[in-house]
RNA sequence: GGCGCCAUCGUCUAGUGGCCUAGGACAUCUGGUUUUCAGCCAGAGAAUCAGGGGUUCGAAUCCCCUUGGCGUCACCA
């Protein structure tokens, strides 16, 4: 059987990092086992489409290195990919559901929905739909067609039966299906909803394996039930354990400014670390590795070894991972994402390749870069703090101007000459030159900088 | 509230009946690297395996109950 894997967002914001998170094992899978990797935009749901929103999903998964193999972007023979240009589609296999006894008219108006759930909420009942218009007559129906009446498709769940989720990570998971809502399958705008369009994209379109999150566990009956109204056989499913706030309270929130996937392309993460962390939270390497990369992770996992418990979202050790990542990465490679991170900055290839050693354990993010070297690049805002520093500024003058030799050793020996000297420390001397108190190795960076910069910037203080 | 899932250090986890006086990583703390900060090295503290019952010669591991957390109950996905 051809593995064959999706990734079905919908365009209503901006892509949510638990979307890559998906995505992660849709393509690790897939690609483990010679398949393909889909994306399927389901925009069915008009109200809460976002202009753009698209293209921002394209773009996020390509910034991962996550591009699918078929696509409204890169075609296929399954398409059309957005669920938009389907219409038809769904609109055929819900008539087939219709005919089959499996659906029926809803002439129910929202305010009646809503007027029945708060009375179903009052009386502590779950709240369902009723079935008011399951019993409507053939005639009933036909008038109400003829007028006009707007209307939905429901799908008829039947009463009193098992219905058994099987998933690979959860083991099979049972049902009762009077707990299970008549779903609406056909919106009355001509759309599908969710539930019938997974189903009916998720068969045409040949999937084999479905990874979601955990929170569609309780909508899958619908799906179970929906593949046998059609006779069709079901993908495998796995859902995936949820990543939830770092307090652990809720699945990862907008609220949390790390939820959106433009936090970490714009933070300065890498991609390839991203990745690593997300697989590790529900994924163990064999050997007990933290850091590995994604070829390795795609040969390695095995998706019924995956953690059951949902996980919190842990920024720390995402930054340390990240970290890990620059300080293996060669000079070269540290210059190239530098330079791209940074690119409306025009910076000179000389002087960051010379910063490069000094950097590369003190960068978490490529974003530290800029707070990191500020001075290279503008004379601080400092200003002496006390008379002592006056004094020692005046110190640092003369015995600075006297070092022939302006090299890293030559100038740690004239600093270290004026730290006895004032019997301070080396903060002091750190802030007079950065306008911080701690940063890069200081002799180093002074040799950089130059011996008559160095000099006329303490002039100026 | 109904239904479903989950439950090991602060966090992510290893662990599938004896190798566990519970291992690793992040975080925290201490010392070293003969004066910033990182990094690196060494070390420390940190889980009565949610609680209670069983089963068993033996349970973190199996069963039951309780508790707690999370998810979900739309013409949203």
């Amino acid at each position: 059987m051809l593995v064959r894997t999706r990734i079905a967002p919908s365009p209503t914001g901006f892509p949510h990092i638990g979307t890559i998170y998906q995505v992660l094992f849709d393509f690790a899978y897939a690609h483990k086992y010679n398949g393909k990797f889909i994306l399927r935009i389901e925009d069915t749901d008009r109200a809460r489409f976002v202009e753009g929103a698209e293209e921002i999903i394209f773009r996020s998964l390509d910034w991962f290195g996550l591009t699918p193999d078929e696509g409204p972007v890169q075609g296929g023979d399954f398409g059309p990919y957005r669920q938009s240009e389907r219409l038809d589609i769904y609109k055929k296999y819900a008539h087939q559901l219709l005919d089959k006894g499996h659906a029926y008219y809803c002439f129910c108006s929202r305010e009646r929905l809503e007027e029945m759930r708060k009375e179903q909420e009052r009386k502590k009942q779950s709240p369902m739909y009723d079935r008011t218009c399951r019993t409507l007559t053939e005639g009933e129906i036909k008038a109400k067609l003829a007028d006009n009446i707007p209307h939905v498709l429901r799908m008829k769940v039947p009463d009193d039966r098992k219905i058994v989720v099987h998933d690979v990570i959860m083991g099979d998971i049972e049902f009762e299906s009077n707990t299970v809502d008549d779903q609406v399958v056909l919106k009355s705008d001509g759309f599908p909803t969710y539930h019938l369009g997974v189903v009916v994209d998720d068969h045409l379109m040949e999937i084999s394996h479905v990874f979601r999150g955990r929170e569609w566990v309780s909508s899958t009956p619908k799906h179970v039930l929906l593949y046998e109204f059609f006779g069709w056989e079901m993908p495998v499913h796995a859902h995936l354990p949820l990543i939830l706030n770092s307090d652990g309270k809720g699945k990862l929130s907008k609220r949390h400014g790390h939820a959106s996937v433009d936090y970490y392309r714009e933070g300065g993460y890498l991609p390839e670390a991203v990745l690593n962390y997300l697989s590790n939270i529900v994924w163990n390497h064999p050997e007990g590795k933290e850091i590995y990369s994604l070829t390795e992770f795609m040969q390695l996992f095995d998706i019924t070894q995956i953690t059951s418990q949902g996980a919190r979202f842990d920024l720390q050790k995402l930054n340390w991972m990240n970290q890990q990542y620059i300080q293996k990465m060669s000079d070269e490679e540290l210059l190239t994402k530098i330079k791209d991170f940074y690119k409306d900055r025009q910076l000179d290839d000389i002087l960051v390749r010379k910063l490069l050693p000094l950097l590369k354990t003190r960068m978490e993010t490529l974003a530290d870069f800029e707070k990191l070297t500020g001075y290279f690049f503008a004379a601080p805002s400092v200003a002496p703090r006390s008379q002592k520093e006056k004094e020692i500024i005046v110190d640092l003058q003369s015995i600075l101007s006297d070092v022939t030799d302006w090299t890293e050793q030559g100038i740690f020996v004239a600093l270290k000459a004026v730290l006895e000297k004032h019997s301070c420390r080396m903060p002091v001397l750190y802030y007079l030159f950065t306008g911080e108190e701690h940063g890069l190795p200081l002799p180093q960076s002074l040799e950089i900088l130059g011996k008559e910069t160095t000099l006329m910037r303490l002039k100026q203080l």
